[in-house]
DNA sequence: CGAAAAGCGGACCTCAATGGTCCTATTCAG
DNA sequence: CTGAATAGGACCATTGAGGTCCGCTTTTCG
């Protein structure tokens, strides 16, 4: 798996915080809740976050997370970097004189290719694209 | 990263079988030499791209390995899948209720885009693009 | 035939990363 | 001051990658 349990959990999380961000602050609880996320994980998630200042987190009463950036000025790609670090694609572990071209092996350019397409797929998209939709009035749904 | 470090073994014996195929079977032992990949486990990798067709396996005296397939037959999203399994991109651990659209979360969309952009530039090069070049002329290279 | 030279394949080991928990300290509203 | 919240460090469990070992089988050749 490319990307983690963590980057998903992140994910969903910014998702939502996206949707509640007129409200002020949520709790920690809250969203781990909602989104069953194990909620000492989570907290950790977004400390990360709120380090690289994609969040920002009050404390005492009434506080909790917020989200910090406009969601649509925030890319995937930027986002699951911050969470997983850089996508790594391939490491070549021969040592110089078994790559085949020597510093400038075909492979290295196909791997980079490869990095360059998936960050490019994932730079097209922000968080505005995903909208944690509520599922409201209570699923039974259709008319009432 | 994407590509383990089987992957670049199993690979770069490919690369090195390719170029011995005419010479019939070459031992595990001289792969394993002279691309400094352990013995044992180089093994094990072979043995896998056996089963799947890719080389094949002659036991007993003056035994060893050969390519069974055309180089430029043989893509290296076949290669790389053969031997680490399908990419996988991400795997969405929320509930049904918890997914945005549920079942038709633009989330999976953006993923599966990004698997699809991985196989594509992979589908690209075959075997045969890639060389294991001796390095013939010991190193020391320009005149003398 | 029988020994040596290969690969076969299953059991096993080790280590680091992932996923996760817990507990204490800090901060702040009321 | 007290209670509701996050911060953050220490810790733990599981998993998978990477790798080793060793006895078994097949095949060639003298
Ligand atoms: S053989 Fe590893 S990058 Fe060329
Ligand atoms: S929230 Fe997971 S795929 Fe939509």
């Amino acid at each position: 798996m490319i990307f983690s349990r963590k980057t998903d959990y992140g994910l969903r999380a910014l998702m939502y915080l996206a949707e509640r961000r007129a409200r002020g602050p949520v709790t920690l609880s809250e969203i781990a809740e909602k989104l069953m996320i194990p909620k000492a994980f989570l907290s950790k998630i977004l400390q990360q976050l709120a380090k690289k200042g994609v969040v920002r987190s009050l404390k005492g009463p009434s506080g909790g997370f917020v989200l910090a950036v406009e969601p649509s000025e925030v890319t995937l790609q930027e986002i699951l970097t911050e969470i997983d670090g850089p996508t790594r694609v391939f490491e070549c572990f021969a040592t110089e004189s078994d790559c085949t071209l020597y510093g400038d092996c075909l492979m290295r350019e196909v791997f980079s290719e490869v990095e360059d397409q998936i960050g490019s797929v994932l730079s097209r998209y922000t968080l505005a694209d995903f909208r944690y939709s509520e599922k409201q009035a209570d699923s039974t749904a259709s008319k009432a």
